[in-house]
DNA sequence: CCGATTTTCTTGAATGAGTCAAGATCTCAC
DNA sequence: GTGAGATCTTGACTCATTCAAGAAAATCGG
């Protein structure tokens, strides 16, 4: 778990000036895996005090376009945020009850990367999401 | 290209009521390739004269749950739809204008339908999206 | 340390895709 | 042809997200 000291040094390293509402966002981010934009400022609201809406969702768009955080949307779901950025790994998302959980990439063969003809587009990521049902919701049924 | 007698046929293959609304979105789909929901209004009424957006919305939600046509939500972009429903294509999407093309799976791997650990949910769907720059975007960057 | 500059945050309003609801109309099985 | 149930029309509404303008705060050069 990373401390304040940490996400200080990430909006460094992204040069990225270091806030209060930043230092917050980050850590409800980490601290809340894939949640989305009301949970976030939810939490930055508690370890923060007020914050308005506003200043979440500008963190939010300057953290992803720094690549500090990464935003997901499956389809017929609000947008949502995963801290880890990084690796290029996929997530797995319930029909149901819209749970999510991620998915590594099966290593040695990444052949999610590769289109079988690519239309001559320039491709550079290959976003794979897998749907189906959370175990909860499979003995609910 | 299908003709009206044949989206009929599709209509009632699934047990839908055959109505004006609906062959003239299900042709709309047909004719505008991951069109958005308000290209296939404008479609619609050009042919059918007046449909309200609400018909259109609803008749969308019962050929998509008749898989008639697959419904499809890049991040960042309003509801398209795809007419190629049965087959278990992916799509490329241009970071820069939007544009969407298909993209075969490639044949006799599937890999995107295996998750590497799938921490036991059920999977019946393996969904790829390739993000990159389409040719027109690459020229006029 | 301090002011200047630029970014970021607050407040409050607006946008727009999509949904809800109630009643009229149409499809289809009989 | 007729009735039951599905589908369409009209019109209002929701709510995630964005826009705009001014206030506050972070960084940098001195």
């Amino acid at each position: 778990m990373p401390t304040t000291l940490d996400y200080e040094g990430m909006l460094r390293s992204a040069r990225l000036r270091v806030t209060r509402p930043r230092l917050g966002v980050l850590a409800a981010v980490h601290n809340l895996p894939h949640a989305d934009t009301e949970a976030i400022i939810d939490a930055a609201r508690t370890s923060l005090g007020d914050v308005s809406h506003q200043a979440v969702y500008d963190v939010l768009r300057a953290l992803t376009a720094a690549g500090l955080v990464r935003r997901i949307q499956p389809t017929g779901s609000v947008a949502r945020y995963d801290s880890r950025a990084a690796d290029n790994h996929h997530h797995v998302v319930c029909r149901s009850c819209g749970a999510i959980a991620d998915v590594d990439c099966a290593v040695g063969h990444a052949p999610c990367l590769t289109a079988s003809d690519d239309h001559d587009y320039l491709i550079d990521e290959a976003e794979v999401t897998y749907w189906g049902l959370c175990p909860a919701c499979r003995f609910a049924a």
